[in-house]
DNA sequence: GTATGTGCAAACCTTTTGCACCAAC
DNA sequence: GTTGGTGCAAAAGGTTTGCACATAC
């Protein structure tokens, strides 16, 4: 599905030398990637963003709607991103992939408020003695995916329906 | 990879009064649901898959296809089976859902092996501190999905392409 | 100048569903 | 006898891709 390291979260990679411009911003979402005017138009829509969303939700938004820009562009645009590492894959919400835009560098995961819909980044709760745990048996562990869910703590507050 | 270890499960719930017959063991599987003639083939077919599997592999076994059950059918088992918590989701592969039995009732999560498709539950990683160190902030936790991906034993002794 | 992105629409493919029928309980 | 499962085929629906054209670098 995914030939290239779409999997990885390595959000913030060195910029490349280029003064600040409407897509300068967007470059560091795109990595190496060309930078289109579709593109720069997406990725405004992906900062603008509050939480998790779906390709169409992107593509539903007036910003990116009134721009022409076509569905499959956005999805192209998002694999890119993922390529970079500047978002990933946080679930799934009626059976379109929900993704998150990545805000930290380092190696984390996303707590996702099921209600809002609003994410968080969260350090991994991977501990060496868990991982330890597993590899005993003569496994070796390469990958893992976490996510939590939950309730964020303004929708806590408010019942858990807002 | 042994048909006849199908203790344990989740879902098992107290069995009826009935003679063990061919049914009676894929009753565990599927729960209180019903369970008839295809569903036991399916269930059987469930039981000698080794690893991680989708429901097009399952279809496509000699087991499942010689007794002509439709596809739409295995679909609906799986369901059933994952209603009953007999199996759980372990990941995708070319876009397909990938299942696997779970072979033990307590919270777990699973391992699977990217080489062969072996997989083998662990104990939940997710401690104490690091759930509070996510609610800290007022969240509340309510679900979380974990996965771990390597190779096993035998892969990584095989040089990881067996 | 060339490699890469775009828009459109059709293709793809997994999964779901309607319906008439049959079987488990 | 009723409720729920089955098979077939068609539908659904998210995602991908072919192609001709445009454009970032």
């Amino acid at each position: 599905v995914s030939p290239s390291d779409r999997e990885r979260h390595a959000c913030c990679q060195a910029h490349g030398p280029r003064a600040r411009t409407a897509t300068a911003g967007a470059r560091s979402l795109y990595g190496a990637a060309r930078v289109s005017a579709a593109r720069a138009v997406i990725a405004e829509a992906v900062v603008a963003e509050p939480g998790a969303f779906t390709a169409e939700d992107l593509h539903a938004t007036p910003t990116v709607r009134s721009a022409g820009v076509g569905l499959a562009t956005v999805y192209r645009a998002l694999a890119a991103m993922q390529d970079a590492g500047a978002i990933a894959p946080v679930g799934e919400r009626g059976g379109s992939a929900l993704l998150a835009r990545c805000t930290r560098g380092d190696h984390h995961h996303h707590f996702v408020c099921t209600s809002c819909g609003s994410v968080a980044g969260v350090d991994c709760p991977l501990g060496d003695a868990a991982r330890d745990s597993v590899e005993r048996d003569g496994r070796l562990v390469t990958r893992h995916e976490i996510t939590l869910y939950g309730l964020c703590a303004t929708c806590r507050a408010s019942g858990g329906d807002a």
